[in-house]
DNA sequence: AAGTAGCACAACCGCGTCGCA
DNA sequence: GTGCGACGCGGTTGTGCTACT
């Protein structure tokens, strides 16, 4: 039925890493750099599935994670970030340098969801707890990534065919939902991937693209999309250097030290 | 001091997506 | 064009720690 099994179970480890595993984990990173986690494993002598190691590299070993409490401003970060994309830690993560999409989504779960609470805000709508049942559904502008219908009605109200509404100045949604949150989108390469390695399927360069803008589409990495409105063409052709990543997004990444 | 509840976070699981043959 | 394998993501579970009774 199912798929079949990432990996070998009967002759995995479960469960916590120890030392020993963490430091051969780390030693063959080191020697050989990321990628084939599923060849990793065995090539470095750990008894694990390559799902396993990979998680255990990118959320505790790697060497450029921050660790420790998350600062006031990481919290609000977090929160308008949430608003904007929801539940896509990954992609909030990327804007959070040294943090990890699970540590996120941990805290998220743990702190910044009771914190909201406690605001009188419902942490999935991020609108006022009472608010939320008297507004009606026409009313609620979310970022939906439904197919839209008509190419015309797209241009009128600057929704995308990924169902993107690409905010006007004055009726925006996310400064409805973020009124604090400055909507001029500026594209900057990945924060926390200025000094890696370009990763086998992540990889491509930034190139010196920093002052360059990417259309609102392609920000969101919706890849070749017929909506892109690039000047500047990244989105052609093979997404190998056209700088898309997380979710397609690898240069057209939201720099979210230019909303503050 | 012992037992229990709640919290925090590491790790696992299943599925979607992408790239390649 | 299709199928398969590998990777990445989000949701969920497990476990250790701390606070409270």
């Amino acid at each position: 039925m199912g798929r079949s099994p990432c990996c070998e179970k009967a002759h995995t480890n479960k469960g916590a890493w120890t030392k020993e595993e963490d430091d051969r984990l780390i030693a063959y990173i080191r020697a050989h750099g990321e990628g084939c986690w599923r060849s990793l494993p065995k090539a470095a002598g750990l008894l694990r599935c390559g799902k396993s190691c990979r998680l255990r590299w990118i959320n505790y070993l790697r060497p450029d994670l921050k660790r420790g409490n998350f600062t006031e401003d990481e919290d609000e970060l977090i929160i308008k970030l949430h608003s904007l994309l929801g539940n896509k830690w990954s992609l909030i993560a990327g804007r959070l340098p040294g943090r990890t999409d699970n540590e996120i989504k941990n805290y998220w779960n743990t702190h910044i969801r009771r914190k909201l609470m406690s605001r009188g805000i419902d942490p999935t709508t991020h609108r006022p707890i009472n608010d939320s049942a008297s507004v009606s559904q026409d009313q609620i502008k979310t970022i939906s990534f439904s197919n839209a219908n008509s190419k015309a009605k797209e241009e009128e109200k600057n929704v995308t065919s990924a169902g993107i509404i690409i905010s006007k100045e004055e009726n925006s949604p996310l400064k409805e939902r973020c009124p604090d949150l400055n909507l001029e989108l500026r594209i900057s390469p990945p924060y926390q991937q200025q000094n890696q390695q370009p990763f086998k399927r992540s990889g491509g360069s930034n190139s010196s693209s920093s002052s360059s803008t990417l259309c609102f589409v392609c920000s969101l990495g919706i890849q070749n999309s017929k909506d892109c409105t690039c000047s500047n063409g990244v989105s052609s052709g093979s997404s190998s250097n056209s700088g898309h990543g997380l979710l397609g997004i690898k240069a057209g990444v939201l720099d979210y030290r230019a909303w503050r």
